[in-house]
DNA sequence: CCGAATCCAATCAGATACTG
DNA sequence: CAGTATCTGATTGGATTCGG
């Protein structure tokens, strides 16, 4: 099977309410799933300080499928956020480094990276409080 | 079957690698995919101006079921994001308010959002500029 | 009006095996 | 090394029905 683009995380394109204001909204929400997406903040982290080789980001997730790992990096060279250059020597090699796009997400998410770290206790916190209530 | 906190949207816990480095990234994770999931977003923008009934927030969202409402509300909640207050009325009324962290989320996130609307039709373009390229 | 329970289809993600 | 193909189990989301 060819790589299809609904392969493609972060794409859960949204079918109903052709609304006015929504139009919008579903264009941003795209980007924002992108964002949600485990594997590819991640990446985009990884890719923050240089370039990586492909089993080098592999290694450095160190939970991803070769699969998965595919999947995130085609979606982010599609959005543009990502370039794949590849080296014709043998063995063969591939890079992926950010693009000046990827830079802007990344440090635009880095502080939201900032805000989630903070108020990670109180979520916990919520979270567990609100299990407790839920149990009894 | 009774509501498990694994059907809530939000939460694909991670469950390889007990990585040191990882420790953050994983807590911090479930945060961001909140903010990834379609509707948390949207509800939280919502409920950016005052409090809302669920119908309110349903007619207002426009595409989502009851079902996935339901879930949402409850994950937030949960997240300690957005408060849920019964009138023991006549019919029923529940009012949804946003929280301070959920307030603060929601400003965070508009900042993002913010970068995705300006940049959406720089995303746009690669996505088709890439989809013309694999489909030769 | 608000929501829980159930059923069911579609999508997703991991493991594995195979190529240039 | 850097993928692709395929199979399979797990998750997700919608529709519907029922209840306080």
């Amino acid at each position: 099977m060819k790589l299809e683009h609904s392969d493609l995380p972060g794409h859960s394109d949204v079918t109903a309410s052709p609304d006015a204001l929504h139009n919008d909204c579903r264009g941003v929400a795209t980007v924002l799933s992108r964002v949600g997406d485990k594997w590819s903040v991640l990446v985009i982290m990884m890719l923050g300080e240089r370039p990586r080789r492909f089993n080098e980001l592999k290694r450095m997730i160190g939970g991803i499928s070769q699969r998965m790992l595919t999947l995130t990096l085609r979606g982010l060279e599609r959005d543009g956020l990502v370039t794949r250059t590849v080296f014709p020597t043998v063995p063969p090699r591939v890079d992926y480094e950010l693009t000046d796009l990827g830079r802007g997400l990344s440090t635009t998410v880095k502080e939201l990276g900032e805000w989630a770290k903070q108020h990670l206790p109180d979520i916990e916190a919520a979270r567990q409080s609100f299990d407790r209530r839920s149990a009894e």
